[in-house]
This record gives C-alpha cells, structure tokens and sequence, in this order.
DNA sequence: GAAAAGAAGTTAGTATACTAACTATATCTA
DNA sequence: TAGATATAGTTAGTATACTAACTTCTTTTC
C-alpha cells in the first residue's frame, strides 16, 4: 500500500512537470508562458459571462486559479508589459485595478486554444472516453481531500 | 471531449501543486524542500543497491529525476552546504564528483519517510485499493505518452 | 598524437511559487 | 468619528525550472 502511494506521488509530479514542460514548448511560439496562458485563459471566460468588474481584479483571478498574490501580480506586470492585457482603475476601491484582455489578444486565442488542446491529447492519446472520465474523476477526488487538508 | 481534456489538464496541474505544498509544508518541519527530498531519496535508493560509483554523480542523479544540469547543481549545492550529503571525487574523472548522504540526514530519513507518506495518504484517504491502482497505471500511460512525445 | 566532438558541472538570465513585510485604502467597531 | 482591523497590490528574499553559454575534462576521429 505505501509503496504504491510513494510511486502515486511521484507520478503525479512527473506527469504533470511533462504536461506543463510540453505546453510551454507549445506556447513559447506564440511567447506565452503556461501560467500568463491560464491567466488569460480565466478572463476569457469570465469575459464571456459578463460578470461584474470585481471578477476582473488581481486578487480574483488568483483566487480563481490557486496562486498567490505576489505570484499574480508578476503574472499580471508582464502580461501587461507584452500588451496582452490592459489595466482600468476600479469605480469605487483605490487600491485595485480591473484587468481587460487587449484586442491582440482576443485575436491569437483560437491558436492559444488549439495549441492548448493538442498538448493535453497528446497525453491521453491512447485513453478511452471512460479512461479520461476515471482519471479526472480520481484527480478531482485527489484535490477535494488534499484541500479540505487545509 | 475537449471540455474534458481541458479539464483534466487543469486538474493534473492542480492536484500535484497541492501535493506538493502539502509535502512542503510537512518537509518544512525539517528544513528540506520537495525537491532536496527527492534528491535524498533518490541516493538512499541506490545506496541502498550498493551500485557503481558513477550512479552518484550529479548528471546521474539529474536522469533519473529528470532534473536539468543547472537545476540539479543549485539543489545539491545546498544540499552540501545544510551538511545533508556530502562530495567526493571521482576516482578517474575529475570534471565528476561522487555524493552520498551524510549521517545526519541518514538518521533523520526515517522521520522524512513519514512526513512524506502522511502527504499522499491524505490525498486519497477515501479511495480504495483498485482506485489508487488504477490511477497510478493511468499517470504511468500518460507519463509515458507525454515522454514519447519528445 | 593533435584536433574535433562530447560530457560534467557552473554561471547568467528569465519566469514562477512561496513567505514575510510593506504601503495605501476600505471596512468595522466602540 | 477616530482607532482598529482587513484588504489589494507590491517589494524583497529564497528555491526551483528552464535556456544558453561557459570552463574543464574525457573520448573520438583522422
């Protein structure tokens, strides 16, 4: 049982180091780190129900995608410095910005999208729908207990 | 199906960053990071299979945890500056150094052992024999499809 | 045996993940 | 309404993951 546990953990970091290693090599061609492409990623979707400009500050996306305040807000400074977004103050709080996807951006992220979607197929190349179906089920599982751990 | 890819991309990334934040925080207790564990790990392993003297150079060691040059030598320079392994050189390749673990971190292995079992028992505190089974034959494919993919 | 090619490890740089502390602003409380 | 507390975002520091280039040494080639 404890064996199987230690090589279940290692696995998982592997796998999801080469995930992400694969994805970065996809998306270094259009100069889109991993993390600015699931930033950019949550605002298009958040765009796309029209929520209220709150959903738009730094603090929610981190919420939204597990990072740290200071890890976003590096995230987001260079995002900026790309162009790939653009800052609004916000209408009532001083201290926060309301973040917008630039035109340029809007215009690339079909490519993002595809180079997105051929990285994570490329994984479950040989995996049956049920297979993916297990796999995500037993990842969300994972993340429901390791979180209520906190 | 691609709803489901995307999904399961976000969710591979998600529940081995947990993991490791919770191997993290338990690793803290004893002034390791994950990454100096695994390394630990890694010599204990093939200390203990009494291997030829090249398996403990840095360049090995970075193989097998597919680790790159510069980050394997940053990791195992502080590991020999916490005493945690110490160097030796090479008996006919000077460019090469030989590391083994010190005997501080030889008696303190048991208690890291532990930590680290704790982390991933809590991620599948509720999932059975076959489930954890089944989710470790499924990253193995998917480890091995990604690494085919290079 | 000398030159070319390859390998072990390091340095420099960028991006990120995290903790701790900070500034400026908003909200709460007595 | 003033002081206390909380929040949004930034800065500083450490550790890591990666690319590119470097130094030193080993192996291969002609």
């Amino acid at each position: 049982m404890m064996d199987n546990c230690t090589n279940l953990g290692y696995l998982l970091t592997l796998s999801a180091k080469l995930m992400k290693y694969h994805l970065m090599k996809q998306l270094d061609q259009e100069n889109f780190t991993v993390q600015q492409w699931a930033v950019i990623k949550d605002l298009e979707r958040l765009e796309g129900l029209g929520g209220a400009e709150n959903n738009f500050m730094a603090v929610s996306i981190a919420n939204r995608l597990d990072m740290d305040k200071p890890t976003i807000s590096g995230i987001i400074k260079r995002l900026l410095e790309k162009g790939y977004i653009e800052k609004y103050p916000h209408s009532t709080d001083k201290r926060a910005s309301i973040l917008k996807l630039s035109a340029q951006t809007k215009e690339i992220l079909p490519r993002l999208e595809e180079l997105s979607d051929q990285t994570v197929s490329a994984a479950v190349v040989d995996f049956t729908e049920e297979e993916i179906s297990q796999l995500t089920h037993l990842l969300f599982r994972m993340t429901k207990n390791l979180k209520e751990e906190e």
